[in-house]
DNA sequence: ATAATTTTTTAGATAAGACTAAAATTATTT
DNA sequence: AAATAATTTTAGTCTTATCTAAAAAATTAT
């Protein structure tokens, strides 16, 4: 069993192994989960002897198969609750990260196994992200940054990159969702800022915001 | 806000007043929550400090009305995701107590009120105990235990005082179930055991069992 | 290659919540 | 009303997870 500070540590090291290959630095979790290096240090020992990593001094640390089955747990929890969030209790794809960071730290398998049954085993959870089966199997599925579409060229939408609440409520408000249809018109290269047909209509977007929103293409 | 420490103490302090009335023992509270006195002192002390409740020295405790709101909020979700446990999820009445002991402790407001509407403002949880709407009200129904009925009388089950597995699995077992008509038969005067007709057969019950089933009559 | 900088670790401190053992208070007997 | 027993509190310790400050190691720059 883990404590709730121990399954966060494996799911940032997880999400940050996911982004930028093994060998992840300490300061790189200290900043992830908004604390000091100094306590990243000691947790990374504990979880180390736990068997959940692979830590040499001053070298970063590496998930072991038992430290990435852990964390994959955790993520596939994480993310069919935001289903359940969205699909269920009416909550909208920015509402649901904080309380699905709580929910996800509950321990019962056979709670888990049944609400995955009953929300029909979704494979996305409201951002796209795919959910690992029991067994921590998930498909990825080919997507790439709408900044890297090139001129007139067409993409379908299937998810975000950043899911804090301000650019999904940036989202919402430009009516751009997933599963959308979305035609780049022209690409200005001095900002990289991007003019996209959606919904029927012409908007101009930040080159941040293009780098936020994964296409299908 | 409250550590899932202090809310575990709010809420058994809140059963204990419930079944004994005003006034706990730093014992009693003890007992309940499986710890030790010194423990108790500590942390009740703290709660006294937030207003939550009333404490004097060596002259036990009792929730202020602020307390019992923060109490009443627990107890409202912990039965509510009972009833989804039970509901949606396919859990027996006897599986849903420690789940639950963890959901209760989520912090959200919509979270519950959604949850609330998504399983059509149940008025009672598995086990018959009544659920505090968001003003913490809940009906009071009228109700008294099996071994209280007289021989020849006639009830239905409406709640169980004890709710632990093993209880609730001898009650299965048993096909004893809420809503069920039960008739005492005869009743042993020398040990309080029960023969009673339920499910149109005769089972015999001892006093203990009758002790934890609540009738309507 | 050495100096300067950055990163990481160690050492020691703190807060929450629990514990043990002993002291203080209250309750119960005789 | 003492004496005994039970309960409750205090004092001090422990664990977990955090922090600051300083030391150690690695990296980058000169």
């Amino acid at each position: 069993m883990f404590s709730l500070s121990e399954e966060n540590y494996l799911k940032s090291i997880y999400h940050l192994e996911a982004d930028h290959g093994k060998g992840i630095s300490t300061n790189a979790i200290a900043k992830k989960l908004d604390t000091k290096a100094s306590s990243v240090t000691d947790m990374i020992k504990k979880l180390a002897q736990k068997g959940m990593l692979v830590y040499k001094r001053y070298q970063g640390v590496s998930l072991t198969k038992l430290g990435r089955k852990e964390a994959t747990n955790i993520v596939r929890k994480h993310r069919l609750w935001e289903v359940f969030l969205v699909d269920k209790l009416n909550f909208s794809w920015d509402e649901v990260h904080d309380v699905a960071e709580q929910l996800e730290h509950i321990k019962s398998p056979k709670l888990i196994d049944e609400l995955d049954a009953f929300l029909d085993f979704p494979k996305m959870d409201p951002h796209g992200d795919p959910i690992p089966d029991k067994e921590g199997n998930f498909q990825k599925i080919e997507k790439k940054l709408l900044s890297t579409l090139e001129e007139g060229k067409i993409g379908i939408c299937v998810g975000v990159d950043d899911s804090s609440s301000d650019f999904l409520k940036y989202l919402d408000k430009n009516n751009i969702s997933l599963g959308q249809k979305v035609k780049v018109v022209s690409k200005e290269s001095f900002d990289g800022s991007l003019t996209i047909l959606i919904n029927a209509k012409e908007i101009t977007i930040s080159k941040k915001i293009s780098n936020n929103i994964y296409i299908q293409s």
